[in-house]
DNA sequence: TCAGAAAGTACCATACAAGTTACTAAGTGA
DNA sequence: TCACTTAGTAACTTGTATGGTACTTTCTGA
């Protein structure tokens, strides 16, 4: 998107989408949540607890909850002793995941040294040959 | 990415790509700064003071800094009276647009209802090929 | 000589996000 | 009867990010 399509939009806009998703996923954690619902599949409460770096109960509690409201996850009740709650995504927050995408790229691109142990850049068509070699 | 991909990765990594991007653009006001360079062409501080939806001064120039440290804007002075300073945008910077562009996407199709006057979704495709039947 | 412009800084106030720790419910199995 | 489980909530504190407004510097032009 360059300047003059940018301008284009402008007239029909009232909100700017950048900063509307930005509302969404912005807070602390919101990402971290995702990913780890659609990268690890991970699906529980205690789950996200114990592998989200420095997460607390009641600020995960309250993160779960916005994204429930925003409709980027659902959560589902099944019932028994104790009661198991599964969180999952749903199709509107699927399509949040080339956010996530774009991302893990640019980290992996330009912040090698922070993110590899060897610090050598890679790109994620390396990772996808490489796990179909090993596959 | 999949959870299989994933976990080919997880042995190379020291951190997690997604977070260490999110400590570069997870701030309020950072991707809108990079929105007002890349799509709006703005290059000064008090461009984007006027700009930028309730921002302040301090929290502007705390703001350019961090990016400027971070490698994703870099700052020039232009002596004469009085001096003028013009932030422009890195080739590491460049490398965030994708994250904009996910971001945009995903509000014009998925959060139509806010960001658009007429609550109908569209997609960056059609932009272009709006503009280009304008142009 | 006074106003104005650009790019900030200084200083103070406040608000909300996040951390800490303990505690709940309801049933299960030892 | 006690401990354990899951998915949280409650109550309180702390901390950092952000907001507001005024002020600075250096020169120009009226």
């Amino acid at each position: 998107m360059k300047e003059e399509e940018c301008k284009v939009l402008l007239n029909e806009m009232k909100a700017c989408p950048i900063d509307n998703t930005f509302k969404i996923i912005g807070k602390k954690f919101t990402v971290h949540i995702l990913r780890n619902i659609t990268k690890l599949g991970q699906t529980r409460f205690n789950e996200f607890l114990e592998s989200i770096e420095a997460i607390n109960p009641k600020t995960l509690s309250a993160r779960l909850r916005e994204m429930e409201r925003n409709g980027i996850i659902e959560r589902r009740i099944y019932p028994g002793t104790p009661v198991k709650i599964e969180y999952s995504i749903t199709k509107k927050g699927m399509a949040l995941d080339p956010v996530l995408e774009a991302m893990a790229e640019f980290s992996m691109k330009y912040c090698a040294k922070d993110v590899f142990k060897d610090g050598k850049p890679r790109i994620l068509k390396e990772v996808y040959s490489r796990s179909a070699e090993s596959a």
